[in-house]
DNA sequence: TAAACGATTAGCT
DNA sequence: GCTAATCGTTTAT
């Protein structure tokens, strides 16, 4: 098929790249503000945050960082606007973006994508779930720890588009899944199954 | 050294 | 809607 600027994985999506003082900032306060995002992987392609989690410092059992620092989760201590991958459920790879002061340990989970375009007619729409996302960025355990940017070739960019975002409960925890700190596009059905059936516990 | 858990996904009823 | 499968990390003895 032709291949237009926009779909091609070498170029750079319009929007201006995201720095690390975007991520200098709470995990909360950082999490709502990626929903709408573009999410740029060099030579994989592009796609647009429609669901992401944080996970904050303290407080959180839900967050790895909650137990201090270990070998696992270094990279989750890193400084802002760098890059933490890790291992799921020995299946899957999960992509977080650091958030804070470097060594405070607060991150967000980018649970669901949107890809740029039309999507791929003979693709799938969407990519539900952070495992899903993580495959198809071509996520690998030697990102972590990278910062965004050239070192990484994963980007974040932002094209001025501010969708409604919706904040609900985390899935797929089984502790601190009481916080309310899952935020998603509320225009987008790009979400997780489980959360899907509902429409909006406030409406 | 050994056992249990987990920020998931896919498949079946 | 519910249950099983997957493997690295963590914790306990």
């Amino acid at each position: 098929m032709a291949s237009p600027a926009q779909d091609d994985p070498g170029s750079l999506p319009a929007g201006a790249p995201l720095g690390p003082e975007f991520f200098a900032r709470p995990s909360d306060a950082v999490a709502p503000d990626l929903i709408g995002k573009i999410l740029w992987m060099r030579g994989v392609g592009a796609g647009r945050l429609t669901e992401v989690e944080a996970y904050l410092p303290w407080g959180d059992p839900a967050s790895h960082s909650a137990c201090g620092s270990t070998a696992r989760n270094a990279a989750m201590f890193g400084p802002p606007g760098s890059i933490y991958v890790f291992f799921s459920y020995g299946v899957h790879y999960l992509l977080n973006l650091v958030c804070d002061a470097e060594g405070v340990g607060s991150a967000v989970l980018l649970r669901a994508l949107e890809p740029l375009g039309e999507g791929g007619a003979h693709g799938p729409a969407t990519y539900c779930g952070p495992g899903r996302l993580g495959a198809r960025l071509g996520v690998a355990p030697g990102l972590n720890g990278s910062m965004l940017g050239e070192e990484s070739g994963l980007f974040v960019l932002d094209d001025c588009l501010r969708p409604q975002v919706g904040i609900s409960t985390r899935i797929g925890i089984t502790r601190g899944a009481a916080l309310l700190l899952r935020y998603h596009a509320v225009d987008s059905r790009c979400v997780t199954h489980r959360g899907r059936t509902r429409k909006g516990p406030d409406s």
